[in-house]
DNA sequence: TCTTTGTTTTGAACATGTTCAAATTTTCAA
DNA sequence: TTGAAAATTTGAACATGTTCAAAACAAAGA
């Protein structure tokens, strides 16, 4: 059986957990690359092999990190949806959030996204990342839904996804900012969010409409039929 | 004396040649992760450390490829600047020949591009790549200059890397396209281009006018000063 | 030609992610 | 309680990128 599809025994899953903290604890300390899985188990208290009979690699350990990152997130931006109306005041909490619940992890969030192979596991356009992937598209789908956002129907159904990938890549911006503070981060969410607010709401105007054609069909060159 | 900085006698020239073909031999056949240095070494008709006299590593490899890519394209790419005098004409050239010359090399160009870490050798976007970058921006730079392009100066200094950045997106894009004959890519560059150069020619009309303020800072926050 | 000096080549050794067969411990039905 | 079956743990072994000291070779001045 792989380490993927254990039964949640709860000594075993203590164990687990056991490993994952340590894990995280090395990474913190060496960062991705040098942590070796030889000191994530010597940390653990356990040998090199019993780490791998709960973790099937390295990475198995980041993706299990980004899915409690997710399940931790969930409530508070569950909060977030149910205390808000506009669309800008939820992108603004959800995007934060993950700003902020990330803040101590800046190198293990680098090993996550350096890829963008969708063959390897960690990449964020992978299968493996796949069922994160949509759950997270499901909170910007709630977002969209009941915010008073018109847009033609050849383009609606591609803005979660397009704010998805928006969020990524603030996080990859984000990932490698080394400014104080990491202030231009701030900046660019702060007028890229704007515009793009402003852009959904004048895209009624009918000057815009010659442009719903061509965008629609690009969508659908992207992301192919759906 | 690290392998970066050799001097060129024509005997070892040629062996450094000789170890590179068979890379990118064993690249093509088995894929890079797959193919081991050893394999490399002994393809070229050699040990395991003579191939790492002359390549620090796998990686160098890589880099040597897209080096020499990047020689091997330039005069046609001159061709094209000489020859063309439309911005669309010199992209559809330009990046025409990209593809066209990446095209057997699939899966190498994977290999360049699953990386966006800016601090991974083989990152677009390393300080290691940055010769090759700043060279094939220069050319983006070309074919915007006397190419009749109108912009305002908070904005014009930075379209030759932005094109730059839209040629990277459709390489990703056009090494994960899986459609017979990356048919998807070919669409996907035909209606972006077009889009773009519509955008570009009314860059001018007054109703854009105010549009230039906020891009203007969005890319010096992107960017940096400049 | 012989010696010296620098270049090239070699294969062993090392580090680390990963696998695996065997040893140990736990579980639980009889 | 006992013994078989399942789960857990161990450490050795393996593959592969990389390093390195030593050997082989080449160049060139005497």
């Amino acid at each position: 059986m792989t380490a993927m599809e254990q039964q949640l025994t709860p000594k075993s899953e203590a164990t687990r957990s056991r490993i994952l903290a340590a894990a995280l604890g090395v990474f913190r300390e060496r960062g991705f690359d040098a942590a070796t899985m030889r000191e994530i188990a010597t940390s653990a208290g356990m040998s090199l092999g019993a780490a791998y009979y709960y973790f099937d690699s390295k990475d198995a350990l980041v993706m299990a990190f980004y899915r409690q990152a997710q399940q931790e997130m969930a409530p508070s931006i569950e909060h977030i949806l149910s205390e808000s109306t506009t669309l800008e005041q939820r992108l603004r909490g959800i995007i934060g959030k993950k700003f902020e619940y990330f803040s101590p992890n800046q190198t293990l969030m680098g090993a996550l996204s350096a890829h963008i192979d969708p063959k390897h596991p960690l990449s964020p356009f992978s299968a493996a990342t796949a069922s994160i992937r949509d759950r997270d598209i499901a909170f910007f789908q709630r977002a969209v839904t009941d915010s008073k956002v018109k847009l033609p129907p050849s383009i609606l159904p591609y803005l979660p996804r397009l704010l998805w990938l928006y969020q990524m890549g603030l996080m990859l911006f984000w990932v490698y900012d080394r400014s104080p503070n990491r202030e231009r981060t701030a900046l660019l969410f702060d007028k890229t969010l704007s515009m793009m607010l402003l852009v959904l709401k004048f895209s009624g105007v009918p000057l815009l409409r010659p442009l719903y054609r061509p965008a629609g069909e690009l969508l659908k060159t992207i992301y192919g039929e759906a």
